[in-house]
DNA sequence: CAGCATCCTAAGTGATACTG
DNA sequence: CAGTATCACTTAGGATGCTG
């Protein structure tokens, strides 16, 4: 989804959000890290497929935009944690009722999961 | 979003759902065809520079989705009018809630809108 | 009016190698 | 471990012109 730093882009309100947490796996991002704390290669792994770069553009941006808060630890490794704001936590119920929209009204999109 | 034909793409809900509504602008699209009955020319005004390319395509995907029904009147000159299936009244309201949000806990975003 | 066909550019994405 | 840097590639998207 278009991310811009114009004055006005967007047209409505759903365009905006769309900016927000419409990016590639943004969603699922939000949606795992609410679950726990995960660390930046738990993520990697729960998600499969993505590489580093791309995993830390999304998350640079969620942290941006105020829905993820990265959390380093000083150690030798380092670790990193990622959580949720009050504004991404407020997001999952969202992501809970869509979850249950594709289940119930997109039968042909919800038999290919897995 | 992508969307794709392979058997099992999908590795939950979140990402299948986000393959039928996470297109560019689809969103908005849903949205304004339930305000009323748009004819394709009305959506682009509505939309705004969008090519008559992209719109259909995007219609086209979300009448495959079964979101959408495409509503051909057979006149001269030729009138074709979009409105949404049961899916897709079904998804007004999440689409609400995600309005709702980004207000309220989006202030950065809300404030690029118009 | 409601599109489709064609061409083209720009942005998004992936793979790999490397670093504090 | 948690990322950057670089390069190559795919895809989305825009502009334009044409048609039933």
């Amino acid at each position: 989804m278009k991310r811009t730093k114009e004055k006005c882009p967007y047209h409505c309100e759903i365009e905006a959000a769309f900016a927000v947490i419409g990016g590639k796996r943004k969603a699922r991002i939000i949606s795992h890290i609410g679950d726990g704390k995960p660390r930046f290669n738990q993520l990697r792994d729960i998600l499969e497929n993505v590489s580093p770069r791309m995993l830390a553009k999304q998350l640079r941006e969620l942290e941006e935009d105020g829905l993820v808060i990265r959390k380093m630890h000083r150690e030798i490794p380092p670790r990193v944690e990622y959580e949720l704001t009050k504004t991404g936590r407020a997001f999952i119920p969202i992501l809970d009722n869509i979850s249950d929209w594709v289940i119930e009204y997109c039968p042909d999109a919800a038999q290919k999961i897995e």
